[in-house]
DNA sequence: TCCGGGATCCTT
DNA sequence: AGGATCCCGGAC
């Protein structure tokens, strides 16, 4: 089941929670590639870590439109990050996807040993979006829509949920804003 | 630890 | 227009 767009229209740090056992998928050409979501990072309208915290650019302007469609940019000259907004129509906040638990399309099915060389292929936000070929194309996608390109669909889990500090960043770096699968091991290395 | 890579945004 | 910065990853 696809998530609804509900489902994003709502608390960012609840929605940074609760994607965490969803599945990501990709569908390029016919072909599926994605994943179960295992770590994210919530950035909020008022948390100066938050591209949208001083005002609508035109990089960061997904971010104001309601939930439920995705926002990527490109970083550090070679890689794009995933970032689902969440919240309502004009609020400037999202949640970045940092590592997937790789099940569809990424050699999964294979041998043992390549099984565990597809785990190092999407565990980290710019390695995930390599994995899965998503680059500025997928920015502004409804995730909500079946005829989207990228959808996100409920799992029956309930992981057990660790909160930490978020990764990588200069700003805000005490708010509890990271959370990720108790004891899995595709969660991006701290 | 260190640095490439290029877009982005703030400062002039 | 210039430069500091950036939600990273891979090589040391």
């Amino acid at each position: 089941m696809i998530l609804p767009q509900d489902f994003y229209l709502r608390n960012t740090l609840t929605v940074a929670r609760e994607l965490l056992g969803k599945t990501i998928i990709h569908r390029i050409k016919g072909q599926d590639i994605g994943g179960i979501i295992v770590e994210t990072e919530a950035y909020l309208d008022d948390d100066d870590a938050c591209h949208a915290s001083r005002g609508m650019t035109p990089r960061n302007h997904p971010m104001f439109e309601a939930g439920g469609i995705s926002y990527v940019y490109f970083i550090y000259g070679m890689y794009h990050c995933f970032n689902v907004v969440t919240e309502a129509a004009g609020k400037g906040c999202a949640v970045l996807i940092r590592a997937l638990e790789p099940t569809l399309g990424l050699d999964t099915h294979a041998q043992h040993h390549l099984a565990s060389r597809a785990k190092l292929l999407t565990n980290g936000p710019g390695k995930l979006t390599r994995a899965l070929q998503i680059n500025k194309t997928q920015n502004k996608i409804a995730l909500y829509q079946s005829e989207s390109s990228i959808t996100i669909h409920h799992n029956d889990r309930t992981p057990d949920i660790i909160t930490t500090t978020r990764i990588g960043i200069n700003k805000a770096k005490d708010l509890p804003y990271r959370f990720y699968i108790h004891n899995n091991p595709h969660v991006s290395k701290t």
